[in-house]
DNA sequence: GGCGTATTTAAGTAGTACCTTAAACAGCAT
DNA sequence: ATGCTGTTTAAGGTACTACTTAAATACGCC
């Protein structure tokens, strides 16, 4: 569940949105923002490396898009890891408690 | 929405998970993790004033648990940014955009 | 080939996050 | 008051993150 960490950089969010249901070249993506192009390069390797942008080269220029799957699977481990993730985990951890009570 | 960068550690979400659903007091918390006990307390402070845990204190001891209506209000949160917030900020950029076209 | 454009990679810096130990605080009992 | 337990606050260290500038890479064109 690292991909809270990768969303949880405003810039991240932000980039992503922009390419939320069309395409942009980097440097498109990179004019919206005060920061320097190899800034926004850094954040989207990481969009792409966590799956969450797609990546296609067309001759010079890379375009970038969110990635749909990753999308849909992104509301579904924010759901899963707020419903029943967490409820597990505080299962195994009630077990545990019992195993060697703190007290 | 800062909230996103809140339950990005992962320490984080484990405490929050332990006091899921039970009260649990700050020693028992830091039972289960190998941290210090004054990471915990900070990890506490930082749920407490996002809004996530509640605080009781008796004698003592402190008491904490999920905030079930923070939580409740995490998942809309989540799930509006990642719909409808989304989206307008991607028609914000839009408009920025063909005001000023990046080409 | 050499040149220009689009983008990334490399190297370094400042700020922040999580952790540590030591000290302070609050409540209860003696 | 003194001391004891439970917990937080303070101060500081180390690692990580987002950024910067400079250099490298990849592609297309002359």
């Amino acid at each position: 569940m690292d991909e809270l960490r990768v969303l949880a950089a405003d810039r991240r969010r932000r980039i992503l949105a922009l390419v939320w249901d069309r395409e942009l070249g980097a440097g498109d993506i990179a004019a919206h923002f005060d920061v320097s192009w190899p800034a926004v390069s850094q954040h989207l390797k990481v969009l792409l490396d966590a799956g969450f942008v797609t990546q296609r080269r067309e001759g010079n220029r890379r375009y970038y898009r969110a990635a749909p799957e990753a999308l849909g699977v992104l509301r579904s481990v924010i759901e899963q890891q707020w419903r029943d993730d967490l409820r597990s985990i505080k299962q195994a951890a009630e077990a545990e408690h019992r195993a060697s009570p703190p007290d």
